[in-house]
DNA sequence: TAATGTCTACGAAGTTATTCGTAGACAAGA
DNA sequence: TCTTGTCTACGAATAACTTCGTAGACATTA
């Protein structure tokens, strides 16, 4: 069996951070702040913290730039989705990942081509399931 | 516009506490307790003291026994998983509803009848789209 | 009646999450 | 050189979460 391999659940404040880097890519602390200051009113010392902190964690890494440090996400958007949706799905749905998509289906609006691309993916899964 | 009728989001422990409520309909502390520690080890007072906590929130209400209360959760099942899916959408993937689909369908397996379901759904929703 | 058991209430301890102030290093410009 | 600005590091304050110990009320039973 392979290695567990799972980053711990970003809090909700590492969260934010998470998505800027996803969004700009590799940030420097002011990088990071700028946008979350633009959100929310995030000071600068707090920005900085909040990524060292996720530093020790593993939710992020560093790279020297002079004096700046230029972090970066570790785990990909993706993967982290993907760990915080199961983990909701075990959480909230014992795992009946069905009753996940029908509330998130009727929990906001999709477009109809979003709609055409779930049903696509319905295709594969029965496929798959044959 | 109606009002905002929200409860305040559940810790990871007062979620355990509420699926055994929703599992097993209202209850004392020593019901839930019970369960829980079968599931974690949870000790008495831990689970009162949650319950203590969750009534000053306004997740649970109560009722006398005897000299026990009978704790029941105030907000549904149902009511409370749309919240909390609505939360992570928004959180994690900006309100992309479709986004959490897709994670959802390929983090879990899923019968052919639940995605036969899902596919009814998905006609309901584009028969209101039109 | 005295011992035992079950109930609630409450406080305290340990941990985590979040925010911010302050200090020291260093570079650039007056 | 002195001042100003930007960087990291670090500690402290506060709040939330979780767990548990202890105490007091009350019923049951030996």
């Amino acid at each position: 069996m392979g290695v567990k391999n799972r980053f711990p659940n970003p809090t909700p404040g590492e969260l934010e951070i998470l998505r800027v880097l996803w969004r700009r890519g590799p940030c420097t602390v002011r990088g990071v702040q700028e946008e979350l200051h633009a959100e929310r009113g995030t000071g600068y010392t707090t920005a900085l913290k909040l990524l060292q902190i996720m530093m020790e964690k593993g939710l992020v890494a560093r790279e020297e730039a002079g004096r700046a440090h230029i972090y970066r996400a570790e785990q990909s958007e993706d993967q982290a989705q993907k760990q915080m949706v199961g983990d909701l799905l075990d959480r909230l749905f014992g795992g009946a990942a069905q009753q996940l998509v029908m509330h998130a289906l009727t929990s906001r609006k999709a477009t109809s081509q979003e709609l055409a691309e779930i049903r696509k993916l319905l295709d594969t899964l029965e496929d798959e399931a044959k």
